[in-house]
DNA sequence: CCCTGCTAGTTTTTT
DNA sequence: ACTAGCAGGG
């Protein structure tokens, strides 16, 4: 192996021995050619590649290691463990369905699926009026089991709080869980729990696993959780050949459960732990690291490091304040059309936002402009109606449990199965302890079924009876483009689209869907096994997007900061650089949290290559609500100097409180009041409505525009 | 049981 | 501003 292309600190870390290996690696200084050289040198020196156990967080990461293993040790690669989190997990638990106590053929939950059961729980618990929270309580369940507390543990713990939320929580927790268990399933933290469980009560499976895995590294360290923390404890106890990589300036998943702790506290945890830190950046220019530099500088926990570069000169970070979001977007469009003249290939660009709601306007200005582009994340594949409406009929065929799903497409092409007939269905289900998936087959026996419903049902029922039989002989597009022709879904779409469009992009998408599905069976194919139904859908549970395969075509590319972090963009905008925007929600934002935005400033500042622009408006819709804006204060963090708005001069932290007092503005507002805004000009109110914090005023202005604005965003001036 | 008009939530980030 | 989910009538 060449060690030529690493530096010192670099091949330090690829040459570390025995022991645990902390590599605090910043943005940029090649952490994934560390991990990749270290797997391939331990095959290099002996270790047999099996025995290595790889995790990265996301899919893309895991792929993208693979490959990268592949080309430093050619033929090899394949057996390296090389998983995500979860899918690590869920393989452990197929493997171990019995000791983990798990369905053997377990259909993994979404989030979107939790939230359904979550409400159906609440509903049950009689929080009916509360069903809006379910978003909520899906997120305080989620949280407990990151750090490890089942149903029990919450409602012990429920039980010492004076928070009488978390006594609901327990409860509805508690109903949850029988409920997901009882339908077959495990959600993303039951694939977590359930392993570390299985490992602590079986300790000749927790032994065979530790003596197994002779190395384990963790990518992205600093986005662990408490039970992610435990697990990769646990497997690396015996041979403690943990070598874990991060960056904690880039933890920016903490509300998905991530625990910066556990990258701060590593060298307390493992004892003689060996640190390498990784701060030449072999990326960008020197102006960009400089501003990034200065940004991430302003927060306080963390553990210090520098970037630094050899490479010379390089273009100032521009700032540039806009007037809204539409301006916004066509300064971008014409910053990039610009370049595009100049020589650069449209694949070079990037624009990220801090919400996915600020792609509208980019979306539109690039269309009007006619430059293609990629919308990365937004409305995801898999999540869209019809994907899991189609992915729910080939769950219900392995997992016949599955009441979600089943629940899901009962009426989906509309069979007259309606509200009644389920709730029929549901009863006769309880009178008998079960799901209304398990009594479903008996719907011969259930009363007061109207003789089409029951014929309906019966039909489903023969449908699925007949496919599962043929299963074992089919292979996953098979079986899909059964289920799909035989459960009338697809020639219903087809009808369906005659008359209505969005039936057609509906159809259109099912059948990329099946195209998808050959692909995967193809490419599996070419490494000699045929995929099966339930092989695929393993696979594409946990995939949140399917990787766009079709990047020949050159656009530019669109997304929120999170999904940007690892990757990397010759020219980048960094938009909406605005109180309230970004840093998030500020005013009553903890420390913690604004430190959280700021680092996630500074990942996306820190994918740009040569330019890097950070954009800001004055004025933004909202809610169909026009908000005046101040310029974030990260802006002013980077000390740019130059081509600065005027804003600059301002005291960011003393105006970062609401541009108008509301109460001042909101009791003195008159009906037929004349006022100025600095930006639409003189104005009219027409009328008042709401008080104290959402007050609101319709205001017509001389230019013929009429808004309602919130008083307390903005800065109305009575004259 | 299906259709239509209303209401309420949505926009923080995702394995 | 937009939409998904729901209540109430056909």
């Amino acid at each position: 192996m060449d060690l030529s292309l690493l530096n010192s600190e670099q091949a330090k870390a690829v040459l570390h021995k025995e022991g645990p290996l902390l590599v605090l690696a910043a943005a940029g200084t090649g952490k994934t050619r560390v991990i990749t050289y270290r797997i391939a040198r331990l095959i290099e020196e002996g270790v047999p590649p099996g025995k290595i156990l790889a995790v990265t967080f996301t899919n893309k990461a895991a792929e993208e290691m693979r490959q990268r293993i592949e080309s430093l040790a050619p033929g090899r690669a394949s057996a390296v463990w090389v998983h995500t989190f979860h899918g690590f997990c869920a393989k452990l638990l197929r493997q171990h369905y019995e000791a983990a106590k798990v369905s053997r053929y377990f259909t993994i939950y979404d989030q979107s699926d939790q939230k359904r059961l979550i409400s159906d729980a609440m509903k049950e618990c009689g929080f009916e009026r509360e069903a809006a929270k379910a978003s909520m309580y899906a997120s305080i369940i989620s949280r407990a089991k990151d750090d490890l507390l089942d149903a029990g543990s919450y409602a012990i713990y429920a039980s010492t709080s004076i928070d009488p939320s978390r006594k609901i929580a327990a409860q509805i927790y508690s109903v949850y869980q029988k409920k997901i268990e009882s339908a077959g399933g495990v959600d993303f933290g039951d694939l977590l729990l359930k392993v570390c469980s299985l490992l602590k009560e079986h300790p000749s499976i927790r032994e065979y696993y530790q003596d197994y895995f002779l190395h384990v590294l963790v990518d992205e360290y600093q986005d662990t959780n408490h039970a992610q923390y435990i697990i990769t404890k646990t497997l690396a106890a015996k041979h403690k050949n943990l070598c874990v990589v991060g960056d904690d300036d880039q933890s920016v998943y903490s509300w998905r459960g991530a625990d910066i702790r556990n990258i701060l506290e590593f060298e307390r945890d493992f004892k003689e732990t060996g640190v390498v830190t990784l701060e030449q950046n072999y990326r960008s220019t020197k102006p960009i690291l400089e501003a990034a530099g200065r940004i991430i500088n302003n927060n306080g926990r963390r553990k210090s490091k520098t970037l630094w570069t050899q490479r010379q000169g390089g273009a100032a970070v521009r700032v540039q304040e806009l007037i809204d979001e539409r301006e916004e977007a066509s300064w971008v469009v014409q910053k990039i059309e610009e370049g595009k003249k100049s020589g650069h290939p449209l694949s070079s660009f990037a624009i990220f936002y801090r919400t996915n709601a600020q792609s509208r306007s980019f979306e539109e200005a690039l269309r009007r402009a006619g430059v293609p582009y990629r919308l990365i994340g937004a409305m995801r594949f898999y999540q869209r109606q019809e994907i899991k409406d189609a992915l729910a009929y080939a769950r219900i065929l392995l997992n016949p449990r599955d009441e979600i799903s089943l629940l899901r497409v009962v009426n989906v092409p509309p069979r007259g199965i309606g509200k009644t007939s389920l709730e029929r269905l549901k009863a006769f289900a309880n009178a008998r302890g079960l799901n209304a998936s398990e009594s479903f087959r008996d719907a011969d026996k259930i009363d007061n079924l109207t003789p089409s419903c029951r014929k309906s049902l019966a039909e489903l029922n023969h449908f699925f009876d007949k496919l599962r039989a043929d299963l074992p002989n089919l292979s996953a597009w098979q079986a899909m483009a059964r289920i799909l022709d035989e459960s009338r879904y697809l020639s219903w779409l087809e009808e369906e689209s005659e008359t209505d469009i969005e039936a057609a992009s509906r159809l259109a998408n099912v059948q990329e869907l099946l195209s998808s599905v050959k692909e995967y069976e193809e490419r599996r194919q070419a490494r000699g096994s045929p995929l099966s139904l339930g092989e695929y859908l393993e696979e594409i549970s946990l995939q949140t997007d399917r990787e766009t395969t079709d990047t020949a075509a050159d656009s530019i590319t669109l997304m929120t900061i999170h999904l940007a972090k690892g990757l990397e963009y010759p020219i980048v905008f960094l938009t909406g650089l605005e109180e309230g925007l970004f840093p998030i929600g500020s005013g009553n934002s903890s420390k913690e949290e604004l430190e959280e935005e700021r680092r996630l400033c500074y990942v996306g500042m820190t994918r740009a290559k040569e330019m890097l622009y950070l954009t800001h408006t004055s004025a933004r819709r909202v809610f169909g609500q026009t908000y005046s804006n101040i310029p974030s204060r990260f802006v002013m963090e980077a000390q740019l100097s130059g081509e600065l708005s005027t804003e600059r001069t301002r005291d960011y932290t003393a105006t970062s409180a609401p541009v108008v007092p509301a109460q001042r503005l909101g009791t003195n507002l008159r009906i037929g009041a004349r006022v100025r805004h600095p930006l639409f000009g003189v104005g009219e109110v027409l009328e008042k409505s709401g008080s104290g914090e959402t007050a609101k005023a319709l205001v017509r202005f001389e230019n013929g525009r009429s808004t309602k604005l919130v008083l307390r965003y903005t800065p109305l001036e009575i004259i």
